[in-house]
RNA sequence: GCCGGUGUGGCGGAAUUGGCAGACGCACAUGACUCAAAAUCAUGCGGAGCAAUCCGUGCCGGUUCGAGUCCGGCCACCGGCACCA
């Protein structure tokens, strides 16, 4: 009798054993893969099979590499700084530096039950100061480089977390963590100038292996569009209000002009009889929070009195204010063209402005006009010597004539902000600079780094707008680094992205206390060739990262320019219809189903359960499935192990076949079906076993190796029974030969109409004339003899077209 | 409103270039083994019908010998963006 498959014994023993004997190991020759999973932030509650699914994909692709004969770069490090470990810091009374460190040590459990084959010798953590004396590093170097600045203005302010936070933070103007209505504050914030970027982190996305998905939320997030600036003269007066439009074509339909409430001119353009509504305007928008503008679909708004000059025909257009123009995208300030766009035309309607159609619209003039006709195609029409142009013509070659005519410039316009990078928060890098009397900002000196988060007994946030390192004297009260005298630190922390932005550099060479990282592994090991994790950073980690990326180019560090070549985003698990929460109480935990299936199960399952790119179902039976394949598997290894048996002309096909679809299976990530290849390849197996009195040891030992990045403790446990003394991690992937798997008879379907009535064995090599007359054969008592048409798809199909 | 994604049995999901729809698995049913149960093995399993056969991939229409797949028009659900001039 054969030994009966014991996961735990067998998971226990590879598991000892590879800590003994590492099977990836870097012998300077292999090509070097870097497979990066999104590391997480060490929460409380530790890992779901939801986590997993991520890690298991990773570690799949990861051995599947390694077989292939790369030196594989595959580590896991600790998001630990930020909003979410200080809030359970502070809900659970510990301090973050204590909690952190056993969440740490809990989740590390928890990921090696997995046996992910991490090097934990790279592991990082963004709050141990020999790593986020990097992380301040790069804010002194971009300081330097006047990408770092300051500035008070109106930032985004979570009332519930305390802190300022960065555009990409704000979702639907509430917070991303918390999920209070984010409204504005004014503050001195410290920045950095992605803007600066803007064109490099568009231009370069195109090629990058990434999900479409991802690249076009990173383009209209950075929102590039092209246009030209148009300056108006204000009637009566010296000042000069320039807009941003897209469509100069439309200039001559421009009937009034709107202002932002915040456009530095709002409050001096108001006449004497229209200055009581206007400030009133003002004021009460001031008080509005973002939600609430967001909300207010019914345009508002308040004429100031003043009029503006349209440059292209001295028009007198009138000047109003509302709040559906934005302060900070363009200039502040727009022309209106209500016959061509939808929020002018609302605004013009309600408030009886003129509408001038300046685009015909199928040729014509329209004679009611209920909306806006917003094409930029038809005849130009109404306007002076533009008339009887094309109006998609005109939109590009407008900037130019306007440019020239002297009263505007063509420009180009990005959504992307500026990045607010200072939190009022505790438990974050401090921001390396000293603020001093004389000699204002002043960073502190390169070898003066790491500059250490101070240990303190109250970190809660004072909702001040002040980080509760304010408070700390010792540790604020500095001298100048430049003159010596008494100076003060800055005393805000960076986000939670401030680490994230490069962990991935550090890991190929994270005891490195002289470089970020060695020009030599960096140009080694770097950059990640394969990024995986979930979509919910698209805007954000992957956004910022590209960023760092691209400035530690510039000055030097690094000779890549962008990070992940290419990225995988796995879909969520739920359950019962709902997103995986505890709070939702749908949590499966993986500690149970390592237990009683094994870590080989549950891997196969996270990857059986659906496609990796699709959000998925967790179904709890759905795990005896492939519990069962590897047992049944694991049988038929077992049994035939002393057998014997010589390879069958069958199997050799079988053999083959099964490299080739497990391949090209797993080439294209369909990791679900890979599962389901070789749960039919087993059943085929037991087939040909039951026919031939058993099955050879070559296929069996194929498969095994196939299996190998999927169930690495069981394959590995089957190859040594098959008197293996190696790794099975130092063999090749299998080749597959496509002369060896053709068969010499086929089965083709036969239709009639197009509608399969039958099947028909034919020799492999019949010709058309053989395959038509065997298919006719087949289904002789349902021809009328009236045949129109006989079609012959070789391999596959006849299909016989008859009245 | 705009942009993506998805829609196939009781369920999760398979289906090269258009070529036998439902692979694989779960659940279920029947049988074998067992005193019995579990496990295992075998068989069946889209719907209607005794059957031949007919109907079936969100809905309507089209192209084609042939459509889950292509084209046109809708519907539903999920996700992203949302007054960006």
């Amino acid at each position: 009798m054969a030994t009966p498959y014991n996961h735990k014994e067998i998971e226990r023993k590879w598991r000892d054993n590879w800590k003994k004997n590492p099977v990836n190991v870097d012998d300077g020759k292999k090509p070097k893969y870097y497979c990066l999973d999104m590391f997480p932030y060490p929460s409380g509650s530790g890992l779901h099979v939801g986590h997993w699914r991520g890690y298991v994909i990773s570690d799949v692709w990861s051995r599947y590499k390694m077989l292939q004969g790369y030196y594989l770069i595959h580590p896991m490090g600790w998001d630990a700084f930020g909003l979410p470990a200080e809030n359970y810091a502070i809900k659970m009374g510990v301090h973050p530096k204590k909690s952190t460190a056993e969440n740490v040590s809990n989740i590390k459990r928890q990921i090696n039950e997995i046996s992910a084959i991490y090097d934990w010798d790279m592991e990082v953590n963004t709050t141990d100061p020999e790593f986020y004396k990097w992380t301040q590093w790069i804010f002194v170097k971009m300081f330097k480089e006047g990408l770092a600045y300051e500035k008070e203005m109106p930032i985004n302010w979570c009332p519930s977390c305390k802190t300022g936070l960065a555009n990409e933070e704000v979702v639907n103007g509430c917070c991303e963590r918390c999920g209070a209505q984010v409204t504005k504050k004014n503050l001195k914030q410290w920045m950095l100038k992605i803007t600066k970027y803007a064109d490099r982190l568009l231009e370069d996305l195109k090629d990058l292996d990434w999900p479409e998905k991802v690249k076009k939320m990173q383009t209209d997030w950075i929102g590039k569009s092209y246009g030209a600036e148009v300056d108006f003269k204000v009637d009566g007066k010296s000042d000069v209000i320039t807009v941003y439009t897209t469509r100069p074509d439309t200039l001559y339909g421009a009937t009034f002009m709107v202002l932002a409430p915040e456009h530095e001119l709002a409050k001096s353009l108001a006449t004497e009889e229209n200055k009581a509504l206007v400030e009133d305007y003002i004021y009460k928008a001031s008080m509005k929070s973002s939600v609430d503008r967001l909300q207010d679909k019914e345009k508002t708004g308040v004429f100031t009195g003043s009029y503006a000059i349209n440059p292209l025909n001295n028009e007198k257009i009138p000047i109003w204010l509302s709040d559906y123009v934005l302060a900070d995208y363009g200039t502040g300030a727009i022309m209106c063209v209500p016959a061509h766009d939808d929020r002018d035309f609302e605004f013009a309607t309600k408030f009886g402005i003129p509408i001038i159609q300046v685009i015909a619209k199928d040729g014509k003039e329209i004679e009611n006009m209920t909306e806006a006709y917003t094409e930029a195609s038809g005849t130009m029409i109404n306007s002076g010597e533009w008339n009887g142009m094309e109006s998609s013509v005109l939109k590009k070659e407008a900037p130019e004539m306007i440019e020239k005519k002297g009263f505007g410039r063509k420009t180009v316009n990005y959504k992307l902000r500026d990045w607010v990078f200072s939190r009022q928060r505790y438990w974050g890098e401090p921001i390396p600079i000293v603020h001093c009397p004389k000699c204002g900002a002043v960073p502190v000196p390169e070898e003066e780094l790491p500059l250490l988060l101070p240990e303190v007994e109250s970190y809660q946030p004072t909702g001040t707008g002040e980080s509760p390192l304010a408070d700390i004297e010792e540790w604020v009260n500095t001298t100048c680094p430049c003159c010596g005298a008494p100076a003060k630190r800055e005393t805000n922390t960076m986000p939670q992205w401030a680490g994230s932005s490069w962990y991935f550099l550090r890991y190929v060479d994270n005891k490195n206390n002289k470089e970020l990282v060695s020009k030599e592994k960096a140009e080694k090991y770097l950059p990640v060739d394969m990024y995986i994790g979930g979509v919910e950073h698209a805007v954000l980690h992957l956004l910022y990262s590209r960023f760092y990326t691209k400035f530690l180019y510039d000055i030097g560090v690094i000779n890549f320019k962008e990070p992940f070549t290419r990225l995988f985003n796995q879909g969520m698990i739920g359950k019962d219809g709902a997103k995986m929460s505890k709070s939702k109480g749908n949590v499966v935990s993986p500690d149970e189903l390592v237990n009683d299936y094994g870590c080989d199960s549950l891997r196969l399952y996270e990857l059986f359960v659906g496609p990796p790119e699709l959000d998925s179902e967790w179904d709890d039976r759905g795990i005896d499935g492939v519990y069962r394949f590897i047992n049944r598997f694991w049988k038929l290894a077992m049994d035939n192990k002393d057998k014997g048996m010589a390879p069958t002309d069958e199997t050799v096909k079988i053999r083959h076949r099964l490299i080739k679809d497990i391949t090209t299976r797993l080439e294209a990530f369909s990791l679900n079906t890979v599962v389901s290849g070789f749960m039919e390849y087993n059943n085929k197996m037991y087939e040909v076993a039951k026919k031939q009195g058993g099955i050879d040891k070559e296929l069996i030992e194929t498969m095994t190796i196939l299996l190998a990045p999927f169930t690495p403790h069981v394959a590995s446990e089957i190859w040594e029974q098959y008197g293996h003394t190696g790794s099975i991690f130092d063999e090749k992937w299998p080749e597959y030969d496509e002369a060896k798997m053709v068969e010499d008879t086929i089965e083709i379907a036969v239709q009639i109409n197009g509608k399969t009535k039958n099947t028909v064995e034919i020799p492999a090599s019949a010709s058309k004339e053989e395959a038509i007359s065997a298919a006719k054969e087949a289904v002789s008592g349902k021809l009328t003899g009236n045949i129109v048409k006989e079609i012959y798809v070789p391999g596959r199909i006849v299909n016989i077209v008859q009245k």
